[in-house]
DNA sequence: CCAAAAGTGTTGTAAATACACCCATGC
DNA sequence: GCATGGGTGTATTTACAACACTTTTGG
C-alpha cells in the first residue's frame, strides 16, 4: 500500500514518453481506474531519493528499462492547474483511502521530464491508478487529466528548441533505419519538409552514420541502404550541438 | 512576520539574476546575517499563486522592477542538496523562531529562475536574512550557500544554450549602445571572439538596430555610432530564433 | 603626422539550395 | 518498358571569414 509519509508532499513528477511510430510522434498515456480519461505516466518523490533518480525509477516501473534517455524540461505550478472536481471524481473512482485521498488533495506542483524511447523495447504497464496504457499520437490526444495536455505541449517544444542537443535518431529509430526514415523524424519533429538529395549529403558529412546493409523492401525500386550511427561520434556531437539541421 | 502555513512547504525558489558590468557578466548575492556566507534571491510560494508569479513577486520585493524579464530553467532537488550543518549554523544566525527554523529543516527543493537585468535600473534591497546585496563578477563568486553555485553555472548554461532564443542585448545593454558594446556582450557570454567588421554586418542585416546618433567619446579616435533596438521587431526576430551567432 | 579605433569594402572559400541524372526493382 | 523511389552529381546562389582600406579624432 502507498504510505504517503514515505513521499514528499505536493510535489509530483510526470513524464512524457516520447517515440516514433507510423511517421509520426507519440506519447504514452494511462487510462485512469474506470473513467474515460487519461494520464501521463507520473508518481512522487521519496524523501531520500533526488528528482531525477525518482523520475528514473517512477519510469522503470512503467517500461522495466533500465538505462534511458530522460531529462527534466518544467516545473509546472499554476495553483488551479488541478480541476478539483475532476480530481474530487477520479478519487472516487480507485475508492481511495481517505488518508491517501486527503494528502493528494492538497496543491501540488509537477516536474515535468521527457523520455525519448522506442516503443518496440517497451512493455508498458500500467499503475495503481490506471488500468492499461496505451501510445497516442501527438496530433490525435483523447481527454487529459489536469494540464497534462499543456505538459506535453511544453515537451513537445523543448525537443523544438533542444533538436540540437537531443540523440534523436540514436533514441527514436531502430538500430538500423533507412536515410528516409530518418529524415522523416526529422520533418516530423520540426513540421517542414528538406531536400531528400541534400539531407542525405548534410547527414553523411556529420561523420557519425554508417552503412550496414540494405533493406530487401520487396518495393518496386531501388532497396535503401541502411544505417546506424556510431554511438561515440553521435553522442560526441550531440554534446556540442548537432548545428546541422 | 513570516508565517509558514501561508506557503507551500518544501519547495523555494532561487532567482538569478544575471546582468552585464564592466564587460563582466555579474549575478546579485545576498549577504546573510552574521556570516562571510553569501546566497541567491530567493523565497517562497504562497498557497494561492502560480510559481511563475510567486518569481515575479520575490524579484519585485528585491528589485521594485516590474516588467522584468524572468524565466524559469531548472528545479534542483537532491536530497541533500542543502548541507543540515550549514543549514543549523545559518538558523543560528538569524536566531530562527523556532517553528520557523523547524519548517526550513524539512528537505526543500528550489525551483531556478533567470532574469536578465540592467544594474542601473536597479536599487537591490536585502531581504529578512540577509544584511545587505551586492554584483559579483561570474567568474569571481564568493563562499555560496548549499548548491547556490550550481544553480548559478546553470543558469549559465541555460544562457549559452538559449542564445539564440534570448534578448539578451535588449535586457542587458542600456538603451543606446555601440556596436562594440554589444559584439563584447556576445563574446563575454559564448567565450569566443568574433571578427569586428563581420560582426557589424550581421547584426545590421538582422534588421532590428536603428541608429541613434553618434557617442561623444573624447578618445583619440572616430566616436561610434549608438544603436537602439527596434522593439517590435527585436522581439519577433527573438521569438523565431536569432538563429545568427 | 601619427596612433587608435570605428566604419566599410573586397576577396576567396565554404555551405546551402535547387535540380538533374542515373540506378535498381517489381509489375 | 515504365513507374517508383533511391543514390549521386552539378551549377548557382548565398553565407562566412579574413583582411585591407578609409575615416575620424586627440595629441
Amino acid at each position: 500500500m502507498f504510505d504517503t509519509t514515505n513521499y514528499l508532499s505536493g510535489i509530483s513528477i510526470d513524464s512524457v514518453l516520447m517515440s516514433f511510430q507510423n511517421n509520426r510522434l507519440e506519447v504514452l498515456l494511462l487510462k485512469w481506474k474506470g473513467a474515460n480519461i487519461w494520464t501521463l505516466p507520473g508518481g512522487f518523490i521519496k524523501r531520500d531519493e533526488s528528482i531525477n533518480s525518482a523520475a528514473k525509477r517512477i519510469l522503470k516501473e512503467r517500461t522495466s528499462l533500465d538505462y534511458i534517455f530522460l531529462e527534466q524540461f518544467y516545473t509546472f505550478g499554476d495553483p488551479d492547474r488541478r480541476n478539483k472536481v475532476q480530481l474530487d471524481s477520479l478519487l472516487r473512482m480507485i475508492d481511495a483511502d481517505e488518508n491517501i485521498a486527503c494528502w493528494l488533495r492538497q496543491p501540488f506542483i509537477t516536474i515535468g521530464y521527457l523520455s525519448l524511447v522506442r516503443q518496440t523495447e517497451i512493455e508498458a504497464l500500467p499503475d495503481q491508478f490506471s488500468e492499461n496504457c496505451t501510445w497516442f499520437s501527438i496530433d490525435n490526444l483523447p481527454e487529459l487529466i489536469f494540464d497534462h495536455e499543456q505538459i506535453i505541449g511544453k515537451a513537445l517544444a523543448q525537443i523544438k528548441l533542444k533538436i540540437n542537443y537531443l540523440p534523436l535518431g540514436l533514441t527514436l529509430l531502430p538500430q538500423n533505419f533507412t536515410m528516409k526514415s530518418l529524415q522523416q523524424l526529422y520533418e516530423t519533429v520540426l513540421g517542414k519538409q528538406f531536400d531528400r538529395a541534400n539531407f542525405q549529403k548534410k547527414m553523411l558529412k556529420l561523420n557519425v552514420l554508417q552503412r550496414t546493409g540494405t533493406q530487401q523492401s520487396g518495393m518496386s525500386h531501388k532497396s535503401p541502404f541502411l544505417y546506424k550511427f556510431n554511438k561515440k561520434k553521435y553522442s560526441r556531437l550531440v554534446k556540442e550541438g548537432i548545428g546541422y539541421i
